[in-house]
DNA sequence: CAGTATCCTGGGGGATACTG
DNA sequence: CAGTATCCCCCAGGATACTG
């Protein structure tokens, strides 16, 4: 995809509590909270699903970028790709267990802000008139 | 921000178990899972903190870049905002509720990619070398 | 069906300078 | 200190067309 790789060994002080020394897992956050990699990863909770139907579950996406998220997720290992030889073809895509782990806390969230989204609005409002 | 607000009706089938039907909340997550939402969120887990406490202690982020993602972020209600009229000036930005319960699950995503970066590392280069 | 290939544009985001 | 203002570049990502 890039083959510059930058690992960033960034090295930072601390953040807070967190602590994460060396962070070759900055790039993967960054597939996975990628525009499209949210939405793959908690459609595929309900299941292995192929392309086409993820395509159509997915509501906006582009097969581009349909494609190139899935490529990234399924080289960070949290996705698995089968290829059904077959015509017409049939490939299926679906959560590893590294990304089950992943899509939970990322789906959890999400319910979080769903159900929130009342609260939210009118917090935007106020500060919207209040600019 | 920018006004032009676009909630997108989107209404999708279900995608698979969450039935997410409307979803204002969908703004609210490029947001938070924005390029610097991320580590802003993370990094106020450890507590409320000043402007350019939190410049130095997330790598790479430039003023600009902060300031945009913290208005953001303080717009949807995920944190809250402090000003100490003061010579020289002291703002506290700090995560609210909602912010908490925003940033529980994504930091505990962050923490399941960092304990198995060693994994992922290993499938992105099998993954890289079986092209 | 499951993708690539190609072209093209908007705005995300960096660098720098300035202000209350 | 805590930002804004301005300029500008680059590439994420959309549209469209084509292929095994």
């Amino acid at each position: 995809m890039d083959g510059g790789e930058q690992v960033m060994a960034w090295a930072p002080p601390s953040v807070s509590g967190a602590s994460h020394a060396n962070c070759p897992a900055r790039k993967v956050l960054d597939n996975v909270t990628s525009r499209w990699g949210v939405w793959v990863l908690i459609a595929l909770r309900g299941g292995a699903m192929r392309f086409h139907e993820l395509r159509d579950e997915i509501p906006g996406v582009s097969e581009k970028m349909l494609s190139s998220t899935l490529r990234a997720l399924v080289r960070d290992g949290l996705l698995w790709r089968e290829v059904e030889p077959a015509t017409p073809p049939k490939v299926t895509y679906g959560l590893t267990p590294l990304g089950v782990g992943t899509a939970a806390p990322l789906s959890e969230m999400f319910a979080w802000l769903r159900d929130n989204a009342l609260d939210i609005r009118a917090t935007q409002e106020e500060y919207d008139k209040a600019g």
